[in-house]
DNA sequence: ATGTAGTGGTTAAACGATTACTCATGAGAG
DNA sequence: CTCTCATGAGTAATCGTTTAACCACTACAT
């Protein structure tokens, strides 16, 4: 809390005075524009160190039109997609002297508005859109937005440009690596469908087996994101079943369906992944690695995603048009002991 | 992406011409500063939102050299800690129509300081430094820093202002429970020694049980923050040991670790709550509300620690003068099935 | 008539940087 | 000895607001 007033912060003019040439000088120096002789170059570079000389971003923003900032909107509080995205956004920006105002915005509906307004007030150059559910955007009118928009991870509009992971491509992985350790009978236990992401994810699941001649006669099971969905899930997989109808692998459509039904498998003794092979989605660590066996994943690479917005963002700031609609990330597969081997 | 270049943006000149007075009168309607006529006032707001009119903030932030932005600087890309404060700080900064840029600084040392300069260019008006682990801060120089700064979460510096949950009480409100529902034996399984939060809440466990007249015989069990230590710490606990000797309840150091001790017990045939009450801390529903009884657990109420962050943050700014050292705020107790009724 | 006070507004100078122009100087060409 | 030109630097306008200072005018008391 020291010198907090404003006041003393050294300008350009100090420099400038520091040295005894003008501000223009000085500005050319740290710009690298114009012409300046080698021997005040070194001396405005000097004195602007020795002064710890920090250009106001506000007065060049204000002289430039650009703020060197971006905002990221979400309603995710819950930060299990946010946070890694934000990360990866940050760290493909700050190479560009951006930084990132985050506002979450779950809560009454006029607060994404005024978290706008008051992000166009400080003139962001563009902006980032991130809904919770990989699935609904958050509510807020963009019409009349005046910067890009990217929308991250759920879809945006028609023609807005959305980055998103490759669901179909991470189901693929899921399935095919199950395969390759030589499962046929897979089963698929998923979320609510009314996500967008459970019904791409259980149409490649189908199709992938389909693609291996292994035409499925099991039904998708739908249920919630929980441990407990998953746990409840085992019964109707197994109960009132012959054990020559068992799945010898379950792939789950998160970590927490497939961390519980790990846990129900092991309490009836059915052995993971000698009998039946696991394998969930997210990658979330807390509980794919801490499942017993730990469990194997896809993971939707979100970091990396973030990265990529980050990117795609500045071009489309800096005037490059982007391809309108939804590119994909691909996924990668994590093998953990839950799908190691063949059937035992 | 309309209107992309910013030329055709609104100004204060647009209002004013449009209604035909100066700048200075405009501003002054806007700012409710200044003696301006009825008439003139409704002509200069009905112009302003015809115009969508938005006073921008960085001529605003060069002239008072107030820029309403903070950053958040936080080492955390896991979220479980950070977001939710985020959240709260955001929330209550918003209102002051403040934004807050986030910026993960987990990678290369260098990218603290980065980011940090990239803060201090953009002339924020506050800084908040958050930690991961609820322990260590971020690895950055902070010294010199011309901004009011404010420690969330971890410890901050000896003179700086720190705002964090009150682990003693924590501790406290869930053995007093313990207590409560007629327990008597009560263990605590917890994280590595090296936290401070660790030996804070093992400390707060051992005095309550001697406030109660409960001298514990028992050392506090310490592991690593995971479900495995959970369950292993199960084997610890019962093994080799007399059924008079068993505890009848755990304390847990976070839900994790709870997690997997309920998941032991219930394969030992142990009855949660009956025979022995669980509880956890941080409340992290996907563990907490998860588990197998639900698990009982203490909230540490992230996001009304980070609004008092946010204002305590406004305070500072506006130049008031905060208490130095360590703030703590309550938690919670939050009752789930793992602690119902009495030994049964 | 003169002074005083209040009203409703305008003017112009900041804020801190960038940048299109201008200018002084000295070197080399004719 | 003058003309041209390259070099290195300074001048001043600009970005969009805010705000202190000022001004014209009316109303009213002295």
């Amino acid at each position: 809390m020291r010198d907090q007033g404003g006041g003393l912060r050294v300008t350009i003019r100090d420099v400038a005075n520091a040295v005894g040439v003008s501000t223009a000088t000085v500005s050319k120096v740290l710009n690298a524009t114009g012409r300046v002789s080698e021997e005040t170059r070194k001396a405005v570079l000097d004195a602007a160190k020795r002064l710890d000389f920090r250009p106001n971003a506000m007065a060049r923003a204000l002289q430039s039109s650009r703020s060197s900032s971006v905002g990221l909107l979400t309603d995710d509080t819950y930060g299990r997609f946010s946070l890694p995205l934000m990360a990866g956004v940050t760290e493909g920006l700050i190479a560009h002297g951006m930084s990132v105002f985050l506002c979450t915005i779950d809560g009454p509906p006029e607060l994404g508005a005024t978290h706008l307004d008051a992000l166009l007030q400080k003139r962001v150059d563009g902006l980032i859109i991130s809904g919770r559910r990989v699935d609904r955007l958050p509510d807020i009118d963009l019409s009349g937005v005046p910067v890009p928009i990217v929308y991250a991870l759920s879809q945006g509009p028609e023609h807005g440009v959305t980055l998103a992971p490759d669901e179909k491509q991470g189901a693929r992985l899921a399935v095919t690596h199950l395969i390759e350790i030589g499962r046929r009978r897979i089963a698929h236990v998923t979320g609510p469908e009314r996500f967008r992401v459970v019904r791409e994810r259980a149409a490649s699941w189908r199709e992938t087996l389909a693609a291996h001649g292994l035409a499925s006669d099991m039904a998708v099971l739908n249920g919630d994101w929980s441990q407990r969905w998953g746990h409840t899930a085992v019964a109707e997989l197994f109960d009132g079943r012959p054990e020559a109808e068992w799945p010898d692998a379950v792939f789950c459509g998160n970590d927490q369906i497939g961390h519980g039904l790990v846990d129900a498998l092991r309490e009836r003794g059915i052995a993971v992944p000698g009998q039946v092979a696991v394998i969930g989605f997210d990658n979330w660590h807390v509980l794919a690695e801490d499942s017993r066996p730990p469990l194997s994943s896809i993971d939707m690479n979100l970091p990396a995603l973030g990265r990529e917005v980050g990117l795609t963002l500045m071009r489309m700031i800096a005037g490059e048009h982007q391809a309108e609609g939804t590119t994909r990330l691909p996924c990668t597969l994590v093998r953990r002991a839950s799908t190691i081997g063949p059937v035992g």
